[in-house]
DNA sequence: TAGATGTTGTACTGAGAGTACAAACTCATT
DNA sequence: AATGAGTTTGTACTCTCAGTACAACATCTA
């Protein structure tokens, strides 16, 4: 993968950045000093101003290769033979799976979101792992019968999204002590059933 | 409502403040310079820092102050008579209204929500302002029989604030053409009928 | 009318992001 | 093994800007 300055970062320098990502979710990217994000992944700044163009490249690297890999994964999960039903338990699964062991990469995002919602290159890295395949199990669902033909697919793909990553995140950063398997559970018995009673 | 220097923040100040919402939103805090803020506001610097600490405590006041309003309104559709039912739906479309119509104010948010989750403050604000009122019409839902009583209520009522802010905040962010209605129509289609067919 | 408190302009300081650059190192090619 | 292109890193530097200091002036209270 490349950072912005068109030079492609060696995979040993991504696996050692990974390691400043616990000082950037506890303190945010404006509190981190290049200098820390140097002394904990072990890359010298210098060698970081030769991949990177600054620290928000840096944080922005980390999550659309964080993102990537899960947006792999739930690709799997999507395509995975199985009614729509199953594949969108499916696809929360790992959704959520993936949010809450990378728990610090998740809390560095939530702190990036606004900037995610900006870059044109994250936002399509986080629709990627998350709203596509959500959209996709979802009409499979409603064209084999194992779901609700809701009227707004776009806008039902939506909110599950939200409803999705906002639960992963903030389990993440509050450091919850429940499973993601249970997490999961609950977040489909609700999008499942409802809330209507019977 | 008090600044973080203790000082309270005069009415006529925190008003010219909303004035520079917008430049926030758009540019991020970190790229947002404080004569950049005080130019867009009409407050001096040295004014801001008569009041403030730094940048940081400027959004927070604006956030927790746009958030206590909405805290304020949607208290009351949650303790209206009807069903809790009812009442979560007026819930859901004071807080969705509430975001799409503080477009600004929203997408300054979500810039900011990773120091929202820290600083306990903004952290209350926020669900006071969504977390709180859902859950409380959760229950009286169940109790009254126009909800289902889910298993874990505490984790439905977070996956329903993430839906609920999730989605008001990205249409906010990619400016949607689609009304408040309309969303919080969606939004409590899904929430209420859930995705299962039939 | 005096003192306290608020308001603002101007000038300053210090931190740290990002740059410049050269020395050393790796690795492919001849 | 020599040349040269690209990589890695240390050191020293510049420059922007957040935040501070402070004084002059305004306003409000007693």
């Amino acid at each position: 993968m490349a950072g912005q300055t068109g030079r492609t970062v060696p995979a040993q320098v991504a696996a050692k950045l990974y390691g400043a990502v616990d000082v950037i979710a506890e303190n945010g990217l404006a509190n981190t000093k290049i200098e820390q994000i140097a002394a904990a992944s072990g890359v010298p700044k210098a060698t970081l101003y030769y991949y990177f163009a600054g620290k928000e490249e840096i944080l922005a690297f980390l999550l659309r290769d964080s993102l990537a890999y899960l947006a792999g994964a739930v690709a799997t999960a999507a395509e995975a033979p199985g009614s729509g039903r199953d594949r969108l338990a499916a696809v929360v699964a790992v959704q959520i799976e993936h949010t809450l062991s990378n728990s610090a990469t998740s809390r560095a995002l939530i702190g990036d979101l606004g900037r995610a919602a900006q870059l044109p290159e994250l936002a399509q890295a986080v629709q990627a792992a998350f709203y596509d395949p959500i959209a996709q199990v979802l009409r499979d669902g409603a064209d084999d019968g194992s779901l609700r033909a809701v009227a707004d697919p776009d806008e039902a793909a939506l909110s599950i999204f939200g409803t999705v990553i906002m639960t992963g995140l903030i389990h993440a950063v509050v450091g919850t002590e429940r499973s993601a398997e249970t997490i999961t559970a609950s977040v489909l018995d609700l999008l499942l059933q409802g809330l209507r009673p019977g």
